[in-house]
RNA sequence: CGCGGAGUAGAGCAGUUGGUAGCUCGUCGGGCUCAUAACCCGGAGGUCGCAGGUUCAAGUCCUGUCUCCGCAACCA
């Protein structure tokens, strides 16, 4: 019997549509899950959506639909992305689905019968209006981050589930499991920030918001995160706590489970005690990765640095994204995606080396055997033992890498293997043994040899690039693509005709897709500008009115201020302190544009103050008044008044 | 002392338990023409951020220090 392999990716949280960073999630383990199949495996691949939370409520208000119908259409979104990466998940599951709900509703019951989950109150800093609790360190100068109004200390009533209780045979588990937590690294961070110590009981439930799995017992609260989300991993495959499936008792406990490294607590501290809690076996290894960045920065919305993988696909087509990514990509440092890479390993790599392998072994059988591949006399020259060689120490490193999901590494190993195949022809020189015709049946050798090669490298290929594996495999037609078969050459190919030989991969002109690219890229940031314009435009008149009258403009005291001196504030790098002759008086008024004024440009300079301002301290200095400036494209610029305003005269 | 990550050839990265510094791209020179101006061979280029220490031996361990980047904070 085939022996079970569980894999999942976390759940991706639906509040909006998925980057490529986030995707490159679901292909690692996609990749990962390929492997394990072709290595014989009875593999089970979970996937899906986190769907419940505030965050997805406010969203779907501000939308103006239901969180039902806005956790559908995202849940889509992702599910057709996945789709369109080839993700070859066995099972989507979806945190509203009903199963789940009912699954986690009973697993909360239990554990707040046996006692691990108890009733409390959470304490933080309640902002009214927002009705949202933030902690201290999330509060702005003491105040709400959102609105900037003041909090309250305030308490909730919420569910906790006790932590420290499984603390020890926690860290028992992990000193008995070297692979439970890979990389290591994460294990210390870990033990050191929070086992250490001392684990902190774990919210479990809010009565701030509904969008969430309600408490049976308790109908005020709704499950919070973590309990909800964890359980995803046993409740997709018929956990239940009664009765649990059949399917649940073959898979249970997963064999690795890959996640991001912002989410490690999550599952090395939290998943692995709730599961201790209902007394269930603990997932055998979870794979921590980094994160894909857009160049050298996080992906944003803000930035406007974020890549979306439909959009890379339109552009480059399925498996260069998918080899980018996987080949790109280590355990410990954060890897980076920009389109100049992309393109380079494309063209190295892909069309280069693979594709043109592809297209001159093919050429030359079309050529010289009519198409068809011709038959090895089973003699070998030296050039034949090397190359032969290369192939079997090139598979048995490939496998390696692919067994300790190295897949960066075994990605480099199938293509240094591909050159061999290169060289080999560079050395054979069948263009010459083609014009001898007593060499027929060395050049035979030649080409049959690097069909097999090709054939043997293309099995290897399969889990990173399935589109392109099966593209090679039919214009080689090739009878034998088990992973068993890729252990020593075998000829299967002898005698079989050639289909058609399609570019692979076509070379890409970079200098000319760059540019392309840069220009959509400035047409879409302007729009989104505009986007932004018009938005900040429409909510401003949604505050207020339209237009203000001259009293309203009345309201607001600007007067010309001359600026005496001018420093950097301390622990800050965006704050400027300046200090304003407004004609007499002198004001410390605090401005935000250290990154774009030096304090000797504006010294002596003269510049209009919001003088009746309400009084602020920011990072602790107090600030009085405001000075005008414009948000440009090139960053802020102050607005200079005339050199013969005095200072103190009203502006108007 | 907020938390975390990183500093190795022009760029991007590997360097496992310490033992002559590697890979890819680029670059320079040569070869070849079956092939997608692709392929093959060869060369140049690094005192491994800096300073100490441990050791017969350190990119690799220890201490200190500098710089950069995220997060956070802040942008009246």
């Amino acid at each position: 019997m085939k022996e079970k392999f569980y894999i999942t990716t976390a759940i991706a949280y639906t509040s909006k549509k998925p980057h490529i960073g986030n995707t490159y999630e679901a292909v690692l383990t996609d990749a990962i899950a390929r492997y394990k199949r072709l290595r014989g495996y009875d593999v089970y691949f979970l996937t899906g959506t986190d769907e419940h939370g505030q965050k997805i409520q406010q969203e779907a208000e501000a939308a103006g639909i239901t969180p039902q119908a806005y956790v559908d259409k995202v849940a889509g979104e992702i599910k057709s992305i996945w789709d369109m990466f080839n993700v070859s998940y066995d099972k989507f599951i979806r945190t509203t689905d009903e199963e789940h709900v009912k699954c986690v509703q009973k697993i909360f019951n239990k554990l707040y019968e046996q006692g691990d989950i108890y009733k409390g109150t959470y304490e933080g800093n309640y902002c009214t209006p927002c009705e949202s609790f933030w902690t201290d360190t999330q509060l702005v100068d003491g105040k709400c981050p959102d609105c900037g109004r003041e909090c309250k200390k305030a308490s909730e009533e919420a569910y906790f589930l006790k932590m420290s209780k499984y603390a020890d045979r926690l860290v028992e588990y992990y000193n008995s499991h070297d692979e439970f937590i890979t990389p290591v690294s994460r294990k210390n961070e870990m033990i050191n920030n929070f086992i250490k110590p001392g684990l902190q009981d774990l919210c479990v439930s809010r009565t701030s918001f509904t969008w969430g799995i309600p408490v049976t017992f308790d109908e005020r609260h709704v499950t919070y995160v973590w309990l909800d989300a964890l359980s995803n991993y046993i409740t997709a495959i018929g956990f239940d706590i009664d009765n649990p499936s059949e399917l649940y008792k073959k898979l249970w406990p997963a064999d690795v489970q890959v996640i991001g490294k912002d989410i490690v607590r999550f599952h090395t501290i939290y998943w692995p005690i709730i599961l201790m809690a209902l007394g269930l076996p603990l997932p055998k290894q979870i794979l921590a990765h980094p994160w894909l960045l857009s160049g050298i920065d996080k992906m944003s919305k803000s930035r406007g640095n974020v890549i979306y993988g439909d959009d890379l696909i339109a552009q480059f087509g399925l498996d260069p994204v998918r080899h980018y990514l996987l080949a790109e990509m280590g355990y410990y440092n954060d890897g980076s995606i920009t389109y100049e890479n992309l393109i380079k390993r494309t063209n190295s790599d892909l069309a280069n080396v693979l594709g043109n392998l592809v297209s001159r072994t093919g050429a030359m059988i079309k050529q010289y055997f009519g198409g068809v591949i011709p038959k090895n006399s089973g003699n070998d020259d030296e050039f034949a033992v090397s190359l032969k060689t290369a192939i079997k120490e090139g598979f048995a490193d490939t496998v390696a890498k692919y067994d300790k999901y190295l897949l960066a590494d075994a990605d480099a190993a199938i293509f240094n293997t591909l050159k061999a195949c290169n060289k080999y022809i560079d050395e054979t020189t069948p263009w010459v043994l083609a014009k001898n015709p007593e060499k027929k049946q060395a050049l035979a050798d030649v080409l049959s040899n690097l069909v097999e090669s090709i054939r043997i490298c293309n099995i290897l290929l399969e889990p990173l690039m399935p589109d392109t594996a099966k593209k090679i495999n039919a214009i080689f037609n090739v009878p034998e693509q088990n992973f068993e078969s890729a252990r020593d050459y075998n000829y299967c190919c002898e005698g079989v005709t050639l289909g058609e030989i399609p570019i692979l991969f076509a070379r890409i002109d970079e200098k000319k897709l760059l540019a392309e690219i840069e220009a959509k890229e400035k047409e879409a940031k302007k729009s989104a500008k505009e986007a932004e314009k018009n938005k900040k435009k429409s909510e401003k008149t949604d505050e207020k009115t339209e237009i203000i009258g001259i009293e309203d403009f009345a309201k607001v005291d600007l007067r010309v201020g001359i600026i005496k001196e001018c420093v950097k504030a301390e622990n800050s790098d965006k704050l400027l302190v300046l200090q304003i002759d407004m004609g007499g008086e002198i004001r410390q008024v605090v401005s935000g544009i250290a990154k774009y004024y030096t304090p000797e440009e504006l010294i002596g300079k003269k510049v209009i103050v919001v003088s009746n301002l309400k009084p602020v301290k920011l990072r602790g200095i107090d600030s009085n008044g405001m000075i005008l400036a414009a948000d440009t494209e090139n960053g802020v610029k102050v607005i200079f008044a005339d050199e013969n305003a005095n200072p103190g005269s009203k502006v108007r």
